[in-house]
RNA sequence: GGGCGAAUAGCUCAGCUGGGAGAGCAUCGGCCUUACAAGCCGAGGGUCACAGGUUCGAUCCCUGUUUCGCCCACCA
């Protein structure tokens, strides 16, 4: 056919301008029709499988949430394109007391609390909550293009996650894992529940500190007294004994002493014990067992009754003699006051310290000791740290690796006892007639020890944590010896954020590890937190927080997924600034008009054929930009199995804007518009080629985008994002067309240089000489003379090998080849010097109101500082530009 | 108290086992050149925190200092 020299005609299918919102939605509709998102099970394939840390089915779809499903979707869509099987499990965590706050909230406005509706309706409702508004997140995360396989979508408190919930306790209990015991735990008074260890936030709060004196009552008759120093005054009231150092002289005389305790007529020993700090306060310290962990330990040591004397809402108990019914810090006022009254109060003094909070509602928490149920974690954890040691499991960024050890090193039993009521409920039954605890998956009818039928079942709920420990292995069937456990377990890389690394990642490898003797993830990629481009944390009570669905709506899912993507440095925080997603939009508008260029001119050719393996280009343009792709692919692959997420980002954005629009797409243009069909036809080809493929290893960071350009480009073709993930050909490498091209675009934007400081019209053209004295170098610009002379627009362009250097020309020297071209007669000097010469009237007449008006030394003592700081920076940029342009019109003079 | 990390252009950051100091944004100058003014072509801008050391050579490795940030921890 006859190679088309005109434009195709402009009806294209691609709009001018990109719409993403409407891009987005029908692709994430088609996507989700045809299931392209489901799992492969194929024989003989690799697997790659990723669970998803399952949001709190109350969570709304925040910036970490976007960049930890982002990462994910990368992995899962790269590999997905790769050919494996590939799995991404989504679903959503019941989280125990975040989502019975919120439907007791719900109550709460309509007058209600959960001891109104009994257990059993108040789950329903929470049921019924869920079934209307937890699926809020699920949706957002669809949006975001996450490409999980929805079918496959789990709850942590669904049939059969709740079965393999069962199955781990009971196996655990059988083991002698899982102890009932009475320990201190952290309370919350107003969840009214234990927290584990890692629940508790500490925040350092101003407080005081109170120095009590508690007077002494010797048997030998030496009266004296002891002061202590406590934070929490009201917790003398619980008070069993004082503790000093038993090294410490200035007590030595008070070893075996009583103490009369204030308040309360009662008398308390004084104890020895080495955990006391002599430097601390007075080194006489206050004992609490029933309220403070290290005095319930010295407690034990010491055989010291424990007192009570909070209740579990955090208000004094009848223990509390005269304070009982106080708030814990109402009565902390009265305390002070009371012994401030009576002369016991020796001093205070602002403190600053860390006081625990509950992590989900920030009450304080409360030291108490109650009956929970504990895992012995010790033996776990060996197995999960052997399998970290022995690289089973491999942490990235491995600066992780330091404290992952430090933690598992000193890690406690873990409290798996909830006293809520959302939850998996505690497979244990007492037995009324014979006490036996009978622990068990299936609800008992009767008593297997006694065969009474008087069951009763503990009233917690695990801790929420205890079923996503389970959550890689669970969500794919087990106990079930199912196909997607063979396929899929164990999963191949878990991506969080750091935060959880305890809460939850290491304990999915205790459980992995010891059910299924196998690692529940190979690799852990564990990334920053989101913060403000300040770096502060980003709150609500801030007022910095970036909605990633506001982004999303603002810019385009895309660009805040290439954002995301390219802050995503190993082991760095993200400081996300907002100006950097627009600039990612341009980044995909620039994509999305370099596809408005490519369909132009590929459209409506029936004839195009893409380029196929076994065919070269032969133009230089052309092998260089496969070259360069190669390099890309290499780059990117590279960048994605190491999870340099960034640097993928990083590599693909100058491939494409730098090496694809800015030099190889105006190189082609010639050619496209050749009269030669064999010129046309061989750029066509690669442009097509190439465009397919930058395409492909563009789609797992920018899926929307890339699919709908996709779907333009000619010829039959499905989804993108089933088409195979580019690879580098080894044939396509060319380095000589690199070297070439390198020394052809430092002589090109050397030439532009001049045109530019020469301030020529961009429109007007040059006749440019060069001279280069190597041969080869000179042959290579010999043979692209009518390429450089169409991009630096000159009309002559003479290639010798020496030459001289007029002294009106523009020279420069780049890679040993000399650059010239000669101004004269390129422009009309004497228009150029009218202008200039205006131009330099009014900057210096400008310029003289403003020295005047700086040198009335009025102005200068009475102006806001401000407008005359202004002003003088005014002065000085009217001084630099009217010094450029004397220099402009002196080189003008000189070509005259 | 223990541990970890960071300090590179005005801002946000790359710089992946030692040899060229880089990107995006911002700034300045010039252009609506037939994909893109959401663009193009150019330009300016850095004692790579500081001080030593190793090396032919240090942003990079070592030591120390300073300043930030984070995590863990029972000093009441």
């Amino acid at each position: 056919m006859e190679s088309s020299a005109q434009p195709l005609a402009n009806n294209t299918g691609l709009s001018k301008t990109y719409e993403f919102s409407e891009v987005e939605k029908r692709w994430l509709a088609r996507w989700l029709d045809e299931k392209a998102f489901a799992a492969t099970m194929e024989p003989g394939k690799a697997s790659f499988s990723v669970v998803i840390p399952p949001p709190n089915v109350t969570g709304v779809l925040h910036i970490g949430h976007a960049l930890n499903n982002t990462l994910q979707d990368i992995l899962v869509r790269y590999h997905r394109m790769r050919g494996d099987n590939t799995l991404w499990v989504p679903g959503t965590d019941h989280a125990g007391i975040a989502t019975q706050n919120v439907v007791e909230r719900q109550l709460a406005s309509e007058g209600k609390n959960r001891h109104d509706l009994g257990r059993d309706a108040f789950i329903e409702r929470v049921w019924q909550w869920r079934s209307e508004k937890g699926g809020a997140i699920v949706k957002q995360l669809k949006r975001l293009g996450a490409s999980c396989d929805w079918d496959r979508e789990r709850f942590t408190m669904d049939d059969g996650l709740s079965r393999a919930v069962r199955e781990v306790f009971v196996r655990l209990y059988h083991e002698g894992l899982i102890y009932k015991g009475s320990y201190i735990i952290n309370w919350c008074p107003r969840c009214h529940t234990a927290l584990a260890d890692d629940e508790v936030d500490h925040e350092e709060s101003d407080g005081t500190l109170y120095h009590l004196r508690y007077p002494v009552t010797n048997d030998a008759g030496e009266a004296g007294d002891v002061v202590v120093a406590t934070t929490r005054p009201e917790t003398m009231l619980g008070d069993t004994a004082v503790a000093v150092h038993p090294e410490d002289e200035r007590y030595r005389h008070l070893h075996g002493a009583m103490i009369e305790l204030p308040l309360t007529g009662r008398t308390i020993p004084i104890i020895c014990d080495s955990y006391v700090e002599r430097e601390f306060g007075t080194g006489a310290l206050k004992v609490t067992p029933a309220h403070d962990r290290n005095d319930y330990e010295m407690a034990l040591r010491h055989q010291l009754p424990q007192l009570k004397i909070l209740d579990d809402s955090g208000v004094m108990n009848e223990n509390a003699g005269a304070y009982a019914g106080q708030d814990r810090f109402a009565c902390r006022k009265q305390i002070v006051a009371d012994l401030k009254a009576q002369g016991f109060l020796v001093k205070e003094e602002a403190y600053r310290h860390a006081v625990g909070g509950c992590y989900r509602c920030h009450t304080v928490i409360e030291p108490n000791v109650s009956e929970q149920w504990f895992v012995s974690v010790r033996p776990l954890a060996d197995k999960a740290v052997a399998a970290v040691q022995s690289s089973r499991i491999n942490i990235y960024p491995d600066t992780w690796y330091k404290t992952f050890y430090n933690w598992m090193d000193n890690i406690r039993d873990w409290c798996i006892s909830r006293q809520i009521w959302w939850g998996h409920r505690i497979p244990a039954w007492t037995c009324a007639a014979c006490s036996k605890v009978i622990v068990a998956v299936d609800d008992p009818d009767v008593c297997p020890f006694c065969g009474s039928s008087s069951l009763t079942q503990e009233e917690d709920v695990l801790d929420t944590w205890f079923s996503s420990a389970l959550w890689p292995f669970s969500t794919l069937g087990w106990p079930q010896q199912t196909k997607e456990l063979a396929t899929f377990y164990p999963t191949s890389v878990l991506i969080t954020s750091f935060d959880i690394l305890f809460f939850w990642v290491a304990r999915m490898m205790m459980m992995g590890l010891h059910f299924l003797d196998e690692v529940p993830f190979k690799d852990v990629y564990l990334h920053a937190l989101v913060r403000d481009k300040f770096g502060k944390k980003m709150s609500k009570s801030t007022g910095n927080v970036i909605d990633p669905l506001d982004m999303i709506a603002q810019y385009g899912t895309d660009a805040l997924r290439f954002t995301l993507t390219a802050f995503a440095a190993q082991g760095r925080e993200i400081r996300l600034d907002e100006e950097r997603v627009d600039g990612y939009r341009r980044f995909i508008n620039k994509l999305w008009n370099a596809a408005r260029f490519a369909e132009m001119h590929l459209s409506q050719d029936a004839s195009i054929r893409p380029l196929v393996d076994d065919v070269h280009p032969k133009g230089l343009a052309h092998r260089w930009i496969l070259s360069r792709v190669n390099a890309t692919i290499r780059e990117v692959r590279a960048a994605l199995d190491h999870y340099n997420f960034n640097e993928a980002a990083s590599s693909c954005y100058q491939f494409v804007w730098h090496y694809f629009c800015d030099w190889y797409l105006e190189w082609i243009k010639p050619d496209l518009f050749s009269k030669d069909a064999a010129v046309v036809a061989e750029a066509r080809a690669t442009l097509l080629g190439v465009f397919e493929q930058t395409l492909a290893l563009l789609h797992p960071i920018i899926p929307f985008v890339t699919e709908e350009i996709w779907s333009h480009l000619p010829g039959e073709r499905g989804l993108l994002m089933l088409a195979p993930f580019p690879e580098a050909r080894p044939e396509r490498d060319d380095a000589q067309a690199e070297e070439e091209m390198g020394l052809l675009m430092e002589v090109i934007s050397g030439l532009r240089t001049i045109r530019t400081e020469a301030e020529l019209h961009p429109g007007a053209q040059i006749k440019a000489s060069i001279f280069c004295a190597n041969t080869d170098k000179r042959t290579i610009l010999q043979r692209h003379r009518s390429d450089i002379m169409a991009l630096v627009r000159a009309s002559e362009l003479d290639i010798a090998e020496a030459g001289g250097v007029p002294n009106d020309a523009g020279h420069a020297l780049v890679q040993d080849v000399e650059l010239v071209v000669p101004l004269k007669g390129l422009i009309d000097v004497a228009a150029e010097l009218e202008k200039l010469n205006k131009e330099q009237a009014r900057l210096e007449l400008e310029l003289n109101r403003i020295n005047t008006k700086l040198a009335n030394e009025q102005f200068v003592a009475k102006a806001p500082p401000a407008v005359v700081a202004k002003e003088r920076e005014k002065a000085l940029e009217l001084a630099t530009r009217l010094e450029k342009i004397l220099e402009s019109i002196n080189r003008m003079q000189a070509l005259r």
